[in-house]
RNA sequence: GGAGAAAUGGCAGAGUGGUCGAUUGCGGCAGUCUUGAAAACUGUUGAGGGUCACACCUCCGGGGGUUCGAAUCCCUCUUUCUCCGCCA
């Protein structure tokens, strides 16, 4: 959510800025300037007539304290009318607030000056490639067959006991699933982040908290009987566990990593994109989230990013880093990077994890923030990335170390694994 | 699921109808002392709104009510603790 203070006095800046997602803010903001106008008027009205009620009310403890009985009835009389008034126009100020919310709710991030404007995925920025495209036979496999041919990955088995995009993982498949948990998870605590486990379904604040809502509403499963959410992303529990936390600078970084298992609906979706690991409505990845000093987020993006890539290599995937377009970008982000890894057999990118910097977007809904050198309380910055997804990780690996005689383990996965090969 | 107790600032913990946004301690910050640090001492230190700055307003778990006036009384919800029951 954007600050209030910044939109009134960087109006221009701020619609100039959200061209890049190609909306037109100006209406809207306009608005939002007219009830925040609204809403101070109103209150300085209301603070006026409880200023008058609270010192009427002084004077009446003191006549009775003092004994004056009949001077302290006279003066209540007068305090009706106040009482009236004042509700009156504690109402109305309630509800310009939440109209006020509301409206500033529908407001997504401003880009990063370096996010290049575009409107589709075509127009995103490629900003690094590594990694050799392997050459495979004739009669490679997509993975959906590769799974099948090795009884790795059952998708009937998942539809019969839930539904489509809910795969049975089994074997050697599904202790090559942990092993690129375990993998992961060891990877990022051995770089800092520290690791937690957290709830997997999340009530509606954290929601709010992190941006899914009200924006992603549809996207995510709820426990109607409960009112919860079950989680899109660790993002959401783990950016949360700093909700209405007011940090000391002196404790920034603070990394932390969570596997969890995600949920989408994935309302919308269609076609051969949707084929076997490509998108499901459950899929495992491991997640790794910073809060930071404003001063230092950038810096830590690109750690994030270098992190990212130290992995891939060690997996040996061939994976490219898109810078994206405004027009591409999530709600709340500033600046996101996205890793795609190339499915050869499929012949087409992937997208296996998401980095990005959130600003003060995050911080603002969670009232995160820390007290800065000279005392003041400021707002932080979150940031996320995942390290990794797992099953277009698991894609990749299938369909790049496909050989004729199985499938081979990349080597850091062996020791996690306790083979070196499937077939 | 049943019974009881509780929720107060960064933390601990007083306060049971009026001058209480809240005693005190710890922690934080600044200063004195010191070559420096520690200790000791002195001062300072909640958040949000509002204002050029003041004034002023709101906030004692959330919501509602009683009252001229609520941290304090009432209702309700949530959470925590203790005991009982159930249970991986």
């Amino acid at each position: 959510m954007l600050q209030l203070q910044a939109l009134r006095e960087n109006t221009d800046g701020i619609i100039n800025a959200l061209k890049k997602r190609n909306i037109d803010a100006a209406a809207l903001i306009e608005e939002v300037l007219t009830l925040d106008e609204k809403r101070r008027a109103v209150q300085t009205k209301l603070d006026a007539t409880l200023a008058e009620l609270n010192k009427l009310s002084k004077e009446i403890g003191y006549l009775f304290k003092s004994g004056k009985t009949q001077e302290a009835n006279t003066l209540k009389e007068q305090t009706g009318s106040l009482k009236e008034i004042s509700k009156e126009l504690n109402d109305d100020l309630n509800r310009t607030a939440e109209t006020l919310q509301s409206k500033l709710y529908q407001i997504p991030n401003t880009p990063h000056a370096t996010v290049p404007f575009g409107k589709t995925p075509e127009e995103n920025e490629e900003v690094y490639k590594e990694g050799a495209i392997p050459q495979l036979s004739a009669n490679a496999l997509p993975h959906w067959e590769l799974a099948k041919k090795y009884d790795i990955i059952d998708f009937e088995l998942g539809v019969k006991i839930t539904g489509a995009g809910f795969p049975v993982y089994k074997g050697k498949g599904a202790k090559l699933q942990r092993a690129l948990i375990n993998y992961f998870l060891d990877k990022n605590t051995a770089a800092g982040y520290t690791e937690v486990q957290v709830p997997h379904l999340v009530n509606e604040t954290s929601g709010y908290g992190t941006g899914q809502l009200p924006d992603k509403e549809g996207q995510m499963y709820h426990v109607g009987e409960d009112d919860l959410y079950l989680i899109p992303t660790a993002e959401v529990p783990v950016t949360n566990l700093y909700r209405d936390v007011l940090l000391n600078e002196t404790d920034f970084p603070i990394c932390h990593t969570a596997y969890t298992p995600c949920f989408r609906r994935e309302a919308g979706s269609y076609g051969a994109h949707v084929r076997g690991l490509n998108r499901l409505h459950q899929f495992d990845k491991v997640e790794i989230v910073r809060i930071e000093h404003p001063n230092h987020s950038y810096v830590a993006l690109e750690g994030m990013v270098a992190h990212v890539k130290g992995i891939l290599k060690e997996l040996n995937l061939p994976y490219r880093i898109l810078r994206l377009c405004g027009g591409d970008m999530g709600f709340t982000s500033a600046l996101t990077y996205d890793f795609e890894v190339f499915s050869t057999a499929q012949d087409r990118w992937l997208e296996i994890s998401s980095v990005s910097n959130f600003e003060t977007f995050q911080a603002n809904r969670l009232k995160l923030r820390y007290k800065d050198s000279s005392g003041k309380n400021q707002l932080a910055h979150t940031l996320n990335g995942s390290s990794l997804a797992l099953p277009r990780v698991l894609a990749g690996i299938l369909e790049n170390y496909q050989t004729p005689e199985g499938i081979v383990i990349p080597k850091v996965l062996v020791p996690y694994c306790g083979f070196d090969s499937i077939s």
